[in-house]
DNA sequence: GAGTGGTCTAGACCACGCA
DNA sequence: GCGTGGTCTAGACCACTCT
C-alpha cells in the first residue's frame, strides 16, 4: 500500500519522464561508451540489476534487448551478457549517429553549408507528407573526418517544424543526434536506408579528396523520431576505401 | 489445476519445440506474405491475439516486436499494429535472405558452382575459430536473377560441420535459410556485415554483366544461427543500378 | 468513452554453461 | 548444483487515437 502511495507520488510530480527501462538502457549505454565495461566484460546479472535499479526482471529484459539491438551486447544463455567491440569501422548502420561509433579513430565534424531554411528539392528521395512540403526544411551540408581523411559527405534535410534557433546552433564537432536529444528532446527510433555504389561525381570528389568516378557508398536514410510524426532525411556519400561501414542485424 | 497438468503433458511429449512468441511470429508472418494481411492492414489488436491463441498479452507483444524488426510492422500507440510495405527494393539487410524480400519483381537463383568442401582461404575476411578452420568449408557460389537481370554475384561459405547431404541438395531456385531451416532445424538469428563500394573486376563483371570497374556494393557477412556456434558467411557483390539494397534499422 | 498499444509488477519454470 | 538468461502467466495502470 505504501508502495502505491510513493508511486503516485513520482508519478504526480514526474521527477523524471523516461520511462525506467529506457533511464536504465542509457545508464549502461553510458558506462560502455566511457569504458566502465569493456569489451568482453560481463554485465551484472539480470537478477543483480534487478536488486540494484528497483525494478523486475521484464523491465531489465526491456532494456537490455534494446542495447542488444543497438549493438552494444550480446546475451549468452547461462553465461551472460556481454559487451561486444565498438565497431573499429563505422558502424552508421545501428542506431547511434556517426560521432559515438568510430572506437579508436578521432573523428572531426566540417560544416560544409551551416543549415539554412529552403524549400525542398524537388523529386526528394523519400516521399513527403504535406505537411512536410507546407513547412519547408532546413538544409545543411557536413563533412565526417576520420583521423583528417575525409570520409563522409554528409547531406542532411529536416523539416522545418518547431526546431526554434536550430540555424543558429554551433554544429561543429557535434554530433546531430546529440543536439536534437539535448536541445529538442528528440530520440531516434529508427529508420529506413538504401545503399547503392555509385561514381564519384565532380562535387563528391571534391569534398571527399578522392579521384573523380571512383566508387563510393551512396546511403538514402529516413529518421524516424519520438517526437510524433517528426522524421528527417540524410543523403551521405561515402569513401569507403579506408573504413567499411559495418552494422550488425 | 487441470491448465497445470495440460502444460505437463504438452511439454513431456514435446507436440512442438518452438517457444510460443515465435510460432506466433511465424503465423503472422506466413499471413503477410501470403498477402492474407496487406500493407496497410491493421492486424488484430493484442488483445484478441491472446484471445485467439490463448497466450498472454507478454508473449504477443514479444511476437509482435519480432514482427516490427523484421520490418513487417508498424504500431502505433492507440491504433493498432500496421503491415508495412514488402520493400520494391532488395531487403537483404533484414533478416530474411534475399529470396522472401523482392516483393514484385521475379528472383532467380542460378549456381555458379555447386556446394563443394574445400579448405578455408587464406586471410578469410573474418576471424575463424579453431573448430572451424580444423573443419574445413563448404563452399557455393551463386548469382541472383531479378526479372532475369543478374543483381547479385554471392560467395557462401559454411563450416563443414555437421550438415549431412549438404553438397548433394539442389540449390537452384531455392533459398539457402529455408534450406537450412527446412533440412537442419538451423535458423537465423542475426549477424554483422560491413558494407564498401569498389570498381568491378573482371570476374565481378562478367558475372553481372557490366563494365570493367563499375561501381559495385560490396557485403561482407558474418551469419549466426541458433545452432550453437554454428556461423556462416557469405561475400556479395551487387549491381545496385537499377535495385538499391533497403532495410531499416 | 472505448479501445489501442506502452509500461510495469511479482511471481513461475525451463534450458544452458560452468565448476 | 548453481547461477545465468529464455519463456510465460495474470494481472495492473497509463497515454494515445478515434468518434
Amino acid at each position: 500500500m505504501f508502495d502505491k502511495f510513493l508511486l503516485l507520488l513520482y508519478k504526480t510530480f514526474k521527477l523524471t519522464d523516461l520511462p525506467q527501462y529506457k533511464k536504465l538502457y542509457e545508464l549502461l549505454r553510458k558506462h560502455i561508451e566511457d569504458g566502465v565495461y569493456k569489451e568482453g566484460d560481463l554485465l551484472p546479472s539480470e537478477n543483480e540489476l534487478c536488486a540494484v535499479h528497483g525494478v523486475t526482471r521484464p523491465t531489465v529484459r526491456h532494456a537490455l534487448d534494446t542495447l542488444v539491438r543497438g549493438g552494444y551486447i550480446k546475451k549468452h544463455q547461462g553465461k551472460g551478457s556481454i559487451v561486444i567491440s565498438q565497431a573499429k569501422e563505422i558502424g552508421i548502420l545501428s542506431i547511434q549517429g556517426t560521432t559515438s561509433a568510430v572506437g579508436e579513430n578521432k573523428l572531426r565534424t566540417k560544416i560544409v553549408s551551416q543549415p539554412k531554411i529552403m524549400q525542398w528539392p524537388d523529386h526528394f528521395f523519400f516521399e513527403l507528407s504535406d505537411v512536410e512540403k507546407e513547412s519547408g526544411c532546413i538544409f545543411m551540408e557536413r563533412i565526417r573526418l576520420v583521423n583528417n581523411v575525409p570520409v563522409f559527405y554528409d547531406i542532411t534535410y529536416l523539416p522545418n517544424i518547431n526546431l526554434p534557433r536550430f540555424c543558429n546552433r554551433k554544429f561543429e564537432d557535434r554530433s546531430l543526434f546529440e543536439i536534437l536529444r539535448k536541445n529538442y528532446q528528440i530520440e531516434v527510433t529508427g529508420g529506413q536506408q538504401r545503399f547503392s555504389a555509385i561514381p564519384a561525381n565532380e562535387e563528391i570528389s571534391k569534398f571527399l579528396e578522392i579521384k573523380k568516378n571512383k566508387p563510393v557508398l551512396h546511403l538514402e536514410r529516413r529518421i524516424e523520431t519520438s517526437r510524433n510524426n517528426f522524421v528527417f532525411y540524410s543523403c551521405l556519400y561515402c569513401n569507403t576505401e579506408f573504413h567499411a561501414l559495418s552494422g550488425t542485424f
